[in-house]
Order: C-alpha cells, then structure tokens, then sequence
DNA sequence: ACACAGGGTTCCGATTCGGAATCAATGTGC
DNA sequence: GCACATTGATTCCGAATCGGAACCCTGTGT
C-alpha cells in the first residue's frame, strides 16, 4: 500500500497521520503553538529547506489546521496561524513533548517546562479519562466497535462475506488488546 | 538540515519524533496497541512492504520501543511487544486517534469507542495538568526555559556570544507563545 | 538605479519508498 | 525423504520524496 492512501482507511490514527504525518510536519506545528507564524521564521528555525516548508504549509493550509492571515498590505503578507482544527492538535504535542522528556533525556532534563496558569505549577500533562477523571491506562481501555466499524461489519454480514475479506481494522478489533 | 539530524536537536518533540516519527511507524504501534504482535499480522494489518515493516520494527527494537520475545523455540520465533517505553507512547496514539475521530470523520462516526475499565464508560481522553487536574489548554500554559535549556543560555552568555547564534529552541522559547 | 526583505518556485542529484522476487532456517504432512 | 508451509530477512529496481542551492517576484528604502 501507498503511503498516500493511509487516508482511505476506517482508523482515525491513521487519517489524522494523512495531515500531520509527513516528515517535518508536527515540528511545524510545534513551533506553531511556540508563536511562530511567518514563512522565515519557521523556515530558520527548522533548518528544513524553503521548497519543503513552503509544501507542508500549504497542505495543512489545505486541510484546516493553519491559516493564512494577512499581517500587511502593499506588499501583501501571509502569516499562518493555528486554526481550532490546529489547536486540536496541542495533546499530540504534548504528549509527545513529555514522552521525549520522559524516555529521550540527555541527562540534563527538559529543555522547556510549562507553567500552568490556573494552577501556577510547573505542569505534567496526563491523559485522564473524561468520564470519570482517572488516568488513562492502556490495560485499562478495550476498544469496541464504533459506529463506523459496525455499519462496516453488517454490511459484510448481509453480503455473507468470507473471513479472509474482513478489513484489517476489524480484524485487528476483534482481537483481544495488549 | 537533514531529517536524521533532528534527534541532535534540544527538543523533545523533535527527539520522540526521531523515534516514531517515520512513516508507518506510529500505525505499527497503533496495532500493537490493539494487540498486533507477529510480523505478518503486522504485514498484512497495515499493507507495508516486509522490507520497511522489518526496518522500522528493528529501529524500534534499537531505541527500546519494543523486545522480541521468543514465542516458539525451534524453530526460534519472536513476537514483537511493547516495553514501558513503548507504552509511555499511549497518550500520543490516544490523542491522534481523537483528533481523527474530531477532525476526519466522514460521517459515518468513530471506527472504534473505548471502554474504561474503571468507570464503565466509553471514554473521551482529556489531556490534564498533572497538577491540578484540569483540561490543559495551550492558551492556559506557558513554556518557560527547563535545566537543558537554562544551562545552555548561561553557557552562551559566559561565550558572549551574539544574537544570531542563539539556537533555534532558544530563540523560540524567548518570543511570547500562541 | 540598486540593494534588500519576505515569500515563494524551479531544478537537480541523492535518499527513501513500494513491489516483487529470492533466500534461509526450520518445521509438517504424507 | 520430499514437497510444502511459516516466519522472517535480503536484494533489486523503478518511482516518489527529499535536501541544497539558485532563481523569481513584489514592493520598499535611499
């Protein structure tokens, strides 16, 4: 399978990874949710070349995660700004920010902390439930068809499929996780 | 700058993405996640080549994210598990599968729902301050310099150095976030 | 008229990817 | 004993993607 094709699957990780999973793409964003806005800042910061920069803004342009804003007229000037589609994407960051401060250290710890305003502490970002609050546990969670795979599943069922046509997605819920 | 130099960087985005930042290696672990452990359950859940699948596992392997664990001697077969490193990585694949489930429904709903354990719901992963508990949103967080970084400013200053050679992260760090 | 800044685009050689075939080490069925 | 399957790893090749550098365009400032 094409690496261009991921966004056809029923898997919401794989349709987010057809927007953010390209090289470069989340340390864009990274620097996004710092407050970098403009083409050469991001294009300095990144090191990454300005063809590539340039692909990747537009394409998440394209897809609603940033925006072009006009900052100046005569010469008219873009600068692209996080969208709330592109907000979404602060728990990703973050939680890959705190799991290479847990598990990729040098030894001379975080390179940023981050200060909480409601609390006024230093923050360690923690997936909880929100149903009930508690920490989210991977032994804790089992996935269960939603919508989109039961549909999916009648269909095949109606149509008296063979085991071996079962898509993967539904192959892989179907068994028991970790 | 070339994609294999971002580990180099004092970032923890830009090291975890050094890790799982390739393609198909964070839909490899989504399946580990729901229980994918033997290379061609792999293969055939994903539609990778066996030549990546069988690079981008062992890089795993190298950086800890998963062990073989022999399953089946003579002949000696391993299967591929998640170590805690490898676990610590569940917060991002929650967060990218809710983003996907927000963001790229076709609406048909979500492909799968997860059932918390402890409450008995479907869950809806929130990421919290570890603090206080509340939903952490990036207009409520401010990243200030961490030791990495604090160590390498005093470094710099005591080199006098100018302001050109501020590097990247420093730079980013000191302009006001969002 | 000339240099400069911001924001791209074009071109080219190098790297990586995808697909398919091949190899290899052990079994198993008959 | 021999064909065959399992579970991978390896090789080869054409196609796509990447990285580097040069070039372009619009407007400004002098």
């Amino acid at each position: 399978m094409r690496w261009d094709d991921i966004d056809k699957q029923v898997c919401s990780v794989a349709r987010a990874l057809s927007v953010v999973g390209e090289r470069w793409t989340l340390l864009i964003l990274r620097d996004a949710f710092l407050g970098t806005r403009r083409f050469d800042q991001f294009q300095s910061n990144l090191g990454i070349t300005r063809h590539r920069l340039s692909e990747r803004l537009g394409k998440l342009v394209e897809q609603g995660v940033l925006v072009k804003v006009p900052y100046h007229e005569r010469p008219l000037r873009y600068e692209y700004r996080l969208t709330r589609k592109g907000l979404g994407l602060y728990p990703v960051l973050m939680s890959l920010a705190r799991w290479g401060d847990d598990w990729m250290d040098r030894g001379e710890g975080a390179p940023l902390e981050y200060v909480h305003h409601k609390c006024g502490h230093k923050t360690t970002p923690v997936l909880t439930c929100g149903s009930c609050a508690e920490p989210l546990r991977p032994q804790e969670v089992t996935p269960t068809l939603g919508p989109a795979l039961t549909a999916l599943a009648a269909q095949l069922e109606r149509a008296g499929e063979l085991p071996e046509e079962i898509p993967p997605i539904l192959r892989r819920s179907m068994r028991e996780p970790m």
